[in-house]
DNA sequence: CACGCTAGCATACGGTGTACGGAAAAGGGA
DNA sequence: TCCCTTTTCCGTACACCGTATGCTAGCGTG
């Protein structure tokens, strides 16, 4: 296997609390440890974590899927002097799912890339998918934060702003984690920052995830077709540079107008012509029915 | 190449007008056909179309893509009879897609799952492309369509909940078609029954396909944290069983609490635990933002 | 029966991720 | 200096993928 150098844990953990990490000593980590020493809620913390992890199990998947983000090796000292860093690998794969998605980026193309054997890639990172992550974790790194001070509405927007100019920079992004983002270091930093803006409105917590939830899906979702749009003129494909081909010949051979009258009738309307503008204006929108909702929750507050 | 029973269409085209299609003769197909047939805005409406459309270029892609979906070919009197059917093969698809999502689809494992050779299946789809979108047009086929008459907000929450029932029942379509749906005669189906539901509302077109992409994009979003949440407790993998695994080993063994306050704030709260309601408590607030456009257009309309 | 059309499929090609094991280079200790 | 350990580098190989090609078996029709 590869990668040995990084720290082994235990398998299916006897004690969790004892096995955590082999190099502590310096500040808490884990949220179990964390309220132990009294960081953030005590010992109801500990124990509602505690509660909730139940047994934790460590496959060797989720170690190597975690251990590059977290713990980044120390260079070696010893051995034959590498000829690339993991930097220029996670760059390569990024230059070449930027042009061609995430699709084109196997392995020995980023190797060719870097003039390098295939192989040797997995002397930098133990696999494909890792080596997603961390591309998404460098892309996440280019994110300018909201500030801790900042009023809600103006650092809310900024952080739909940041992400929107994000899944533009690097539409790839849109292609991985179909479910959820990875735990990467700056991807939570993002979070971070995005929960922060709104934690102190009044909402009950539940709420923050989900309104935060609503945002990430809005420019998500605003991004996506925004790329589409973008695929049309410019021809250097997503994958979808034929997608417009398709749409002419389809609206010209197989399209039924009585079947789909309302569809039509936009259509001829030219509703289905413009790229629904830059973001700002449906934006505000959403900041409205969110300061609603805040102010819902401060009067049922101060009510009950 | 297979399928060559379908009609054939001339390549890059001289006059994309007569070239149309072989089979004329029943109805208008095409908005061009469509305009100067009279069914919808007449002659303004062909030039918008014709002046929109320019060259229409039929790549043989598009026309292998598009064809079984809209020309379903007849069963052949003639030769060998098969042992199966075109619905077979997207049923069975569908089949092993359910159970390890989109990855988990491969023409082999289909074929073994209907007994049949792997090339066999080429016999009833061109491809795996194509073979996917049928999938995906069968899956639209249990839409519940709402109905034409009724208003527009339950109309619009039936839209809603039944793309929701839509993703819930099958997963493995939020894996595919990362930009756009597919042109398949039951996508739009629904897309002109999304659309119906408010085109009559007064709201200017480009509006209409706005808000109706916002709704599909929050049920989307809303399907897709549902399911990852699902996978937690289900093993029935989409390929995230071992999510819930990273997560428990991740929060123990290398989340930092002074780098994430807020998120640890939150999560001792039990801001990420519950899965969010069952789409009703916040489709609600969309839908009310959604009024408020309606009234504010109906006020301008009556005003400029 | 023989012809022609069709379904069914074995084989093969070029692609993928990556396990394995050997070769080459560098540093440290004897 | 030599050697030994550590690390990089990577050729080869395997299992899997989609699918082009072309053969064969079954069927309806002349």
């Amino acid at each position: 296997m590869t990668h040995d150098r990084t720290h082994e844990h235990a398998g299916p953990t006897d004690d969790p609390h004892a096995a955590a990490r082999p190099d502590d000593g310096e500040r808490p980590r884990g949220v179990v440890a964390a309220a132990e020493a009294g960081v953030a809620g005590a010992v109801a913390a500990a124990e509602h974590a505690r509660a909730n992890l139940g047994e934790v199990v460590r496959t060797p998947e989720v170690t190597r899927r975690l251990a590059l983000l977290w713990d980044p090796p120390a260079p070696a000292t010893r051995g034959r002097k590498a000829r690339l860093t993991l930097d220029d690998v996670v760059r390569a794969g990024t230059a070449v799912a930027q042009e061609g998605g995430l699709d084109a980026l196997s392995m020995r193309r980023v190797a060719t890339e870097l003039g390098v054997g295939a192989m040797s890639l997995y002397t930098y990172v133990p696999g494909r998918t890792e080596l997603v992550d961390l591309m998404v974790d460098r892309a996440y790194a280019e994110f300018d934060l909201p500030h801790a001070g900042d009023p809600w509405r103006p650092a809310l927007a900024q952080y739909a702003h940041e992400m929107w100019r994000l899944y533009l920079r690097h539409p790839w992004i849109l292609q991985t984690n179909m479910w959820r983002a990875p735990l990467a270091p700056h991807v939570l930093d993002a979070q971070e920052a995005g929960l922060r803006t709104i934690v102190d409105t009044g909402l009950p917590e539940v709420q923050v995830v989900e309104i935060l939830g609503l945002v990430d899906n809005y420019v998500q979702g605003m991004a996506r077709a925004s790329i589409a749009e973008a695929a049309e003129q410019d021809a250097t494909g997503m994958g979808t540079d034929e997608y417009w081909t398709t749409m002419n010949s389809f609206w010209e051979d197989w399209f039924e107008v009585e079947r789909y009258p309302t569809m039509t009738r936009v259509y001829v309307a030219g509703g289905f012509d413009a790229p629904q503008g830059p973001l700002d204006a449906s934006l505000e929108r959403l900041l409205d029915a969110i300061e609603m909702a805040i102010d819902r929750a401060g009067s049922t507050a101060s009510t009950g």
